[in-house]
RNA sequence: GCGGAAGUGGUGCAGUGGUAGCACACCUCCUUGCCAAGGAGGUGGUCGCGGGUUCGAAUCCCGUCUUCCGCUCCA
């Protein structure tokens, strides 16, 4: 495995991942996704919405605002339990919550403390042309509370009966006190999120299932197996909202840490956005002819932290001819090139031709075209960025019309009709 | 937020008081050339930022920002 240096380098030099505001000195806990991370990230969220939306008849997708009434961060308890009043310990240098204090002293060791501080982990704005108290906004801490509030909408329209969930996929903030570990924990994040809802004495297998479900996504998309834990939460541990929560972790360089918390969440979110608007948000089972708050199973997922997972997990390097090649097996799905056009040489026999080859590729996939220096240095710069395939326009290809195909994983070539690429291609990237 | 380490061209580094060097990468041309570093040439840095000391600072001092490690915190 390599360590995390490695992959920060590679993101900075292949332009997957920068620094946000690197030229003003950084801004901590903010990264920016250069031209090919942006392909990266897309493709893991269009990969994620296709097994968990499209190819399943029970979810439905929302894009919910990101600034949102106030109300629903209350009601959602996020303005309370996000706010944490803390000190530090002047004596020992431990930080407590004002809660834990002992007649107001250290609980370690009973020394003075600072004044108290507080953390509002939500960033706060204000909507409208005047900064008052009245019109101070939220950016949202999770997406999750978007579809909480309009399940009725959702439910109503889409005329899905239970089990069935809404997913979203967009942006979080928090105002993290540490961020760190590169893009793992940052302030600004995209979370792929699921609220699946159930009668509520169906959670448990609902739960069973999407644990499974979403072990296998990861792996179906290239983390091995092995790579990938379930860690179960002491009831001691629990969120206020949750019974039970379980969380997939990745074994990263910095240590197993977790991808993605799966919770079931009781029926909270909807009693509480139920009592703090006063509109009645119960479910009509025409099963049983009963009225009733669903339960909610959650699977949410970090957009950033999956993304950083899917590069370790694809990075390899070996020897070749004594040369250390390195290889980015990133699955063909989330390849942010899938093709590359490399003519043997530059020159004005090759160009035209690959040139035209290139613009007959380019309406089916994201590809690239390279030119420049020896044939054997830029099929290693593709490999270096998970390139699945070269295709290779040489001499031969004016006279027999013939390209070839390189594969990225075996390095092995294989001939085919420059008429005929288009349908291997596609049977290859399938 | 606390403690520690670090911040020099795209990347990795050297340079501890006299206005910055190496390797790789990158670009151009040559090489009829299929798995990187053959030839010739070339573009990049004022040393994170701000201030101070000094005749003079990348090099000393202060502050600040950022990154990494540990703690704390968070899920």
């Amino acid at each position: 495995m390599p360590d995390l240096d490695t992959i920060v380098n590679l993101c900075k030099r292949r332009g997957f991942v920068f620094q946000s505001s690197e030229i003003y000195g950084g801004f901590g806990g903010f990264w920016d996704y250069g031209p090919l991370g942006v392909e990266l990230k897309k493709n893991i969220k269009d990969a994620w919405w296709r097994a968990n939306v499209q190819e399943r008849e029970d979810m439905v997708g929302l894009d919910g605002s990101i600034i949102m009434s106030p109300r629903i961060w209350e009601a959602s308890e996020h303005v309370s339990t996000f706010t944490d009043p803390l000190v530090d310990c002047k004596q020992c240098r431990r930080r407590s919550r004002t809660d834990e204090l002992v007649n107001g002293r250290c609980p370690y060791c009973g020394g003075e403390v600072t004044e108290e501080r507080r953390f509002q982990l939500m960033f706060k704005t204000f909507v409208g042309p005047v900064e008052e108290d009245a019109a101070v906004a939220y950016l949202r801490p999770e997406t999750a509370q978007a579809i909480f509030v309009n399940f009725k909408n959702v439910q109503a329209t889409s005329r899905k009966k239970l089990p069935f969930g809404i997913a979203q996929v967009g942006k979080g903030f928090r105002n993290e006190i540490t961020p760190g570990k590169f893009i793992f924990r940052d302030r600004e994040f995209d979370m792929m999120e699921i609220e699946y809802f159930v009668k509520p004495n169906e959670w448990e297998a609902a739960f069973e299932r999407w644990v499974q479900d979403r072990l296998d996504w990861y792996v179906r998309f290239g983390i091995k197996r092995e790579h990938l834990s379930v860690y179960e939460y002491p009831p001691e541990e629990l969120a206020h909202y949750s019974r039970r929560t379980v969380d997939i972790e990745y074994e990263f360089p910095f240590g197993r840490s977790e991808l993605e918390g799966i919770a079931y969440r009781t029926d909270f979110d909807l009693s509480r956005h139920q009592a703090a608007s006063g509109e009645d948000l119960t479910y009509f089972d025409d099963e049983t002819n009963e009225r009733y708050l669903p339960h909610v199973v959650e699977p949410a997922a970090g957009v950033d932290r999956s993304l950083l997972a899917f590069l370790i997990d694809a990075y390899d390097e070996e020897e070749v001819r004594g040369e250390k090649r390195t290889v980015l097996r990133l699955h063909r799905a989330l390849a942010p090139y899938k093709v590359a056009v490399l003519p043997l040489s530059r020159n004005e026999r090759l160009t035209p031709l690959a040139r035209e080859v290139a613009a007959a590729l380019r309406p089916h996939w994201m590809i690239t075209y390279d030119d420049s220096q020896a044939i054997g240095r830029r099929y290693r710069r593709q490999d270096e960025i998970g390139t699945p395939f070269c295709v290779t326009i040489d001499f031969d290809s004016l006279e027999d019309k013939k390209a070839t195909i390189r594969d990225r994983d075996s390095m092995e070539q294989e001939r085919v009709p420059i008429a005929e690429l288009v349908p291997v291609l596609q049977e290859k990237l399938k």
